[in-house]
DNA sequence: CTAGGGTTAG
């Protein structure tokens, strides 16, 4: 055989290796073709080193040699060097022709390049070489990763001739951009203009089911990969389940996972992230221990990553610690990914002494982790921590990013420093050009809220360049609560109540406002409304750990395992703090009800069935430690205060904002929250 | 004779 059908065949180093050594002692190297084509190879091993000495070793390069070199980079997502090699070759006065512009064409979009992008397709009309379908499959590609779907599309249409890769990229930009509807459209095109579906196609399609409100439409494309048979391969079943994780349908995914036969550790962990998402902790944990179990799986960092986060969402410590262990014992502790998880579970399991710790033992420190650190000490109020480790990062030489200042802001606002939050929200535009956006309004908005400057706050989210959200309302409104301005606070709910007519949660808060102002018929009809839409809020819940394992409660759940148990235990807590000076509140239940009907709610809320359940099971002195889904009402906060001192108990209660720590009848928030 | 456009979990 010829040392080129070889060379045609050969994909790894050491055979390539022997047929270079072979041409060489052949006194071939001078063969350009034979040369390309070697440099080529090396290529496509992802050896540019090689192919480089290739190419600099012929003495007559051709513009095949360096296009092969320019497609070599770019294929190895070298963008930079493919982009030098362009425009080296441009200076050695080879003209580029349609393959070098197709080939080059990516690393400009990759890179974010718009002018240079645009002067290479002005560059290539200019020329005046006429229709290609490389080059313009290219472009498409190019303004589409560029952000510009328009332009895209424009080229697209221009087409004299379409292959199924030129509608495959232009389908994938739409769903890139959350454009699923214009996805699908193209969709249906291409199929009655009776292009065959491949293995891309499916995958941009399923893609941009997930940005598709119409469950049909998913399942329609699941069909579709069952009917042409692309269902059955490993990475369009794993891209299903991500849609289905995603979109937190985790029954479907499992059928998918369970169905797989060989699980790789994408699909344990995306079946793992979806039963975290869906706050099936105990699931998630289980889910966990058994592909740890499971012979030829190695676990990575997405894997750690995500159940560390579950432990995280549901407070999970003593499991958190287990990981710990394993992320030590198997060489992750040095990987920033699981290191900014690890560092934001002990936070948020209000374990702030063990986050420092391996915080300032980590070696190299990257911007999520200075972001969990400084998120943590913003949870547990300690503001002025906050803004020390801040400076410290600028110091370090990291850059802040958009959600440094978040987290920074937030801190500010739970320790109550205005005037450091403001000092810092002005500074962000001025050195160091971060462009406010709607989060960090909500942040400011919140931090003027809660110290009464609700006029401000007002002031401010009027007078913003960005049409406020729903962070922004919930901040003005949870402000409002506080400062019991009842007017301005349905003001705020009216309109969130326009802007989104379909989400459960704007019906509540609506129906809250109208409650503290005693308003019972407007919460009557915000009630009937929510109903009649068939809209369910999520439930409020609490959950507690108890030897490692997770127990959780929703408020006023009779048919919960621990029922007899819990029901004992709160009938005991409450008669014991009444005695010490409880007075139940019940201005903190926002329905028209009789007072019995309304303490028994009261009595009944996710947070003092956890506790109550917590006091039971542990010895006296342990600390409780509650994770919970919402915000603190007045009346557990209040009666959480009596609980720590009667019981001489501390009670950790990480609500959905920050953490309280009850000692002594006191709380870490100051009744600030 | 040698080269080309598009893919999966945080």
């Amino acid at each position: 055989m010829s040392h080129a059908s070889i060379l045609l065949q050969v994909k790894h180093l050491n055979p390539l290796k022997q047929v270079h050594a072979s041409i060489v002692t052949s006194g071939l190297s001078q063969n350009i073709f034979l040369s390309n084509r070697l440099a080529n190879s090396y290529a496509q091993c992802g050896l540019m080193d090689n192919a480089e000495q290739i190419f600099h070793r012929i003495s007559s390069k051709n513009i095949v040699s360096w296009t092969i070199l320019i497609s070599g980079y770019a294929k190895n997502h070298l963008f930079m060097d493919a982009i030098n090699v362009f425009n080296k070759m441009v200076t050695y006065g080879f003209l580029p022709n349609e393959i070098t512009i197709s080939s080059i064409l990516p690393a400009f979009g990759n890179l974010g390049l718009t002018q240079i992008g645009k002067s290479v397709h002005c560059f290539w009309v200019r020329c005046g070489n006429g229709a290609n379908v490389f080059v313009e499959t290219a472009l498409v590609g190019m303004y589409s990763k560029l952000g510009y779907a328009g332009v895209a599309r424009r080229v697209f249409d221009s087409m004299s001739e379409r292959n199924i890769v030129a509608w495959n990229v232009m389908i994938s930009c739409y769903s890139d951009y959350g454009f699923g509807e214009e996805g699908f459209g193209l969709f249906n095109l291409m199929r009655r203009e009776g292009v065959h579906v491949d293995f891309f196609t499916v995958m941009s399609l399923i893609s941009a089911s997930s940005c598709v409100e119409d469950l049909r439409i998913g399942q329609g494309v699941h069909c579709l990969t069952v009917r042409t048979g692309f269902e059955r391969g490993q990475l369009v079943r794993t891209a299903l389940m991500d849609r289905y994780v995603n979109g937190n349908h985790i029954e479907d995914a499992n059928l998918i996972f369970n169905d797989m036969h060989v699980k790789d550790v994408v699909a344990w962990t995306l079946m793992l992230t979806g039963f975290s998402k869906g706050q099936y902790w105990n699931k998630a944990i289980e889910h966990f221990n058994e592909m740890m179990r499971v012979e030829g799986i190695e676990v990575d960092s997405v894997a750690l990553t995500g159940i560390l986060s579950s432990c995280s969402d549901s407070g999970a410590l003593l499991q958190g610690k287990r990981v710990h262990a394993l992320v030590e014992k198997r060489g992750f502790a040095c990987d920033v990914f699981v290191g900014s998880a690890l560092i934001d579970m002990y936070t948020n399991c209000a374990n702030l002494e063990d986050a420092r710790k391996y915080f300032e033992g980590m070696e190299e420190k990257d911007v999520a982790c200075w972001n969990a650190m400084i998120a943590g000490n913003g949870m547990n109020g300690h503001g002025n921590d906050a803004i020390d480790l801040f400076l410290r990062m600028k110091g370090s030489g990291i850059n802040p990013d958009e959600s440094t200042f978040v987290c920074v802001l937030y801190a500010c606002s739970h320790a109550g420093m205005v005037d450091q939050g403001l000092h810092i929200f002005s500074h962000m535009v001025k050195s160091w050009n971060v462009f406010p956006n709607s989060k960090h309004y909500a942040c400011v908005a919140d931090l003027l809220g809660r110290a009464g400057r609700l006029d401000d706050a007002y002031i401010l989210v009027n007078s913003m360049p960005l049409l406020p959200d729903f962070d922004i309302y919930c901040a003005l409104l949870s402000a409002c609560k506080i400062h019991g301005n009842i007017e301005l606070g349905i003001k705020i709910s009216e309109k969130l109540f326009q802007l989104e007519p379909n989400d459960a949660g704007h019906y509540v808060l609506l129906s809250n406002m109208y409650a503290l102002a005693g308003n019972w018929e407007g919460v009557k009809m915000t009630r009937i409304s929510l109903r009649s839409k068939r809209l369910k809020k999520d439930p409020g819940f609490s959950s507690i750990e108890i030897n490692g394992e997770l127990y959780t409660f929703m408020a006023g759940q009779k048919d919960h395992p621990q029922y007899y148990e819990v029901e004992g235990l709160l009938q005991c807590m409450i008669i014991r703090i009444q005695e010490a000076g409880y007075v139940p509140d019940t201005r903190s239940v926002l329905q028209e009800l009789s007072d019995d009907v309304k303490m028994d709610i009261l009595y009944h809320h996710s947070e003092k069935l956890a506790i109550a359940f917590g006091l039971g099971r542990t010895k006296p002195g342990t600390i409780i430690r509650i994770t919970k889904n919402l915000r603190s009402c007045n009346d557990c906060h209040s009666a959480c205060k009596f609980i720590s001192k009667v019981y001489e108990r501390e009670i950790v209660v990480k609500d959905t904002n920050r953490f309280h720590v009850f000692q002594e009848g006191v709380c870490s928030c100051r009744d600030y929250w």
